[in-house]
DNA sequence: TTGTACGCGTTATCAG
DNA sequence: CTGATAACGCGTACAA
């Protein structure tokens, strides 16, 4: 019975297709008896209505998507469950969508908007600086959710985040006072105009402040073609930090999994942390909860920055709100990887 | 200018829309003039086809679907990676589809399957214990991609994974080697029926064959409601099975997650690894590789799993091949996280 | 309450 | 090489 269709159902019910389109979409004008009888047939001939067709018919689609570019990214499996939840609740169906590393998401948006009729857009992850035409593109109402973008005055995008400035700023001197003075750090590529390089920034200016010179051989920066926040990752940095003969009494990476992976590194080579080194994180991920030593991070409150996405996010879509730039406080876990520096 | 069709295109270059089709699909006989005109006007225009059109009229899709049961299993994400990257040599879209704990995997299959005119679909995680009837309705060629199901004889479903039963036995006779006679073991809820099951049957088997009694207060389930193979899930359940007071040399947990949140919580007791207490995971995971200490675990061979799976589905799509089962062969690794039963 | 017929935006067929 | 036009499967005015 290769492939059924509602004109299939409508002649083994002996009734119009628009009876049994009623039966399933659950319109009110409908007689029950014709309605179940429908639904059994339905049922037993296994019929799986089209939904190509169906989203090319319907006007309103209450469904949003969450655009997430960089799966594996731990760090985001909690926020998409919030969101999840966040739609049920609004009836909403909530559409999944991966992007790759070099597509570009406002293209992936545009063509996913207008193929789901999406009413609103989450972007996740990704460096987002597109221009501005581009951006204005987009007819639906979308909110970056950790992402940092630079808009300018008059046009901003809505976007809930971390000020990974500051808390980077306060990560870097929370080492300072525990007497650290030669601080490497972990952080993105080079090229990074996103958050990585606000983390960064973060760092020199924290140095700057406690005038503590900025040295260039304790900065290692990400490469560009492997996976980029993994454990792999912060490993290899580290290896290759620890062979350039630099020293240093505290690593700042900037997520935990770097650290991580850099204190796999550093343990391999017999360096004990925290007693000989202080290791830091990002993200407060569980990963650094649980890991021995636990790891001191930045913690981003990732159950109300979902929340606030959610809720702005659909604000908007009522018209309700503005597009705005929402910043969320992180909070700084100090744990068992950082330690005062040991007077010699 | 809310919302462009090929019409407008059409209009807007003064040609047919049929022309306009070919100029985007890449069709050989259009004037090569013509369509770089066209394509710049697409550009301009901003212009997006929609894409539930064009999946109701085609017939041919080349695309293949992935379903995810239980995302947030990190596990997959390598496997993911493989499997699109073997899309992409093949000129095939790859398609990621969520599915939600309490949905069922193939009423998904069937309705996007229809949706996206699929060639074929794998799909990761699950139990998969469905009625024939249900699989029979599956028109295009599928695999079970590390998922074990009970199928009978006469029907078998494709499907690439480790032999749980015979990995879990492996584990099990290895901590027994090493001393070890009152082996934890945590495991899957209750009810499960699929690779949990399979993990805790090849643990007790081996103890039988070791002459080990079984002994219930060694087994811990995992809950039902929480993150199944989670940190959190394996710290909860050993300190709960710590509170029971009763006495075990090593902890055999059937994820490496739960490995992790196990060492995590013999910590807090005081309880050394391996010194005082071996821990054994399952999978063979990036995480447990860099834990400190780092974990010994059961590694499943991921990149061949994909790769068979990808090559296995692709040939079922050219009818090369018939559905069959595909068994590799899992690796014991031996990390810091066991040790030799000291004698007392 | 139910059935008929049209249109959603594309692609494929078939004449030009 | 190009342009009409017929599907694709469904929802929905509109008529009955």
């Amino acid at each position: 019975m290769g492939t059924m269709t509602i004109k299939d159902i409508a002649k083994k019910c002996k009734v119009g297709v628009s009876t049994v389109s009623r039966a399933m979409n659950n319109h009110p004008d409908i007689n029950p008896e014709t309605k179940e009888m429908i639904m059994r047939v339905i049922e037993e001939s296994n019929y799986v209505p089209n939904n190509s067709a169906r989203n090319l018919k319907r006007s309103d689609a209450k469904a949003i998507a969450v655009l997430i570019k960089g799966i594996g990214n731990t760090f985001f499996n909690q926020l998409i469950s919030v969101l999840e939840r966040e739609c049920q609740e609004k009836k909403y169906s909530c559409i999944l969508q991966r992007v790759e590393e070099g597509e570009n998401e406002v293209d992936v948006a545009l063509e996913i908007a207008k193929e789901k009729k999406l009413r609103g857009i989450v972007f996740l992850g990704g460096n987002f600086s597109h221009p501005q035409s581009k951006m204005a593109q987009m007819e639906i109402p979308f909110v970056l959710s950790t992402i940092y973008t630079t808009d300018t005055e008059e046009n901003i995008c809505a976007s809930v985040s971390v000020d990974d400035f500051k808390e980077s700023y306060k990560m870097t001197e929370y080492l300072i006072g525990l007497g650290h003075r030669k601080i490497a750090i972990i952080t993105a590529q080079r090229e990074d105009e996103s958050i990585g390089k606000l983390r960064l920034l973060g760092y020199q200016k924290a140095l700057e402040k406690h005038g503590i010179p900025f040295d260039e051989s304790l900065v290692c920066y990400m490469e560009m073609n492997v996976d980029q926040y993994s454990f792999q990752s912060g490993y290899k940095i580290t290896k290759k930090l620890l062979k350039r003969g630099v020293s240093f009494t505290a690593l700042y990476a900037t997520s935990d999994t770097l650290a991580i992976g850099a204190c796999r590194a550093l343990k391999e080579e017999g360096i004990r942390v925290p007693e000989d080194c202080s290791v830091a994180g990002f993200d407060g991920m569980d990963a650094g909860e649980f890991y021995i030593p636990s790891i001191t991070t930045i913690r981003q409150p990732v159950e109300a920055i979902a929340q606030a996405t959610a809720n702005l996010l659909f604000d908007m879509i009522k018209k309700k709100e503005q597009p705005k730039r929402m910043i969320f406080e992180g909070e700084l876990m100090i744990r068992e990887s950082t330690d005062v520096l040991p007077v010699v």
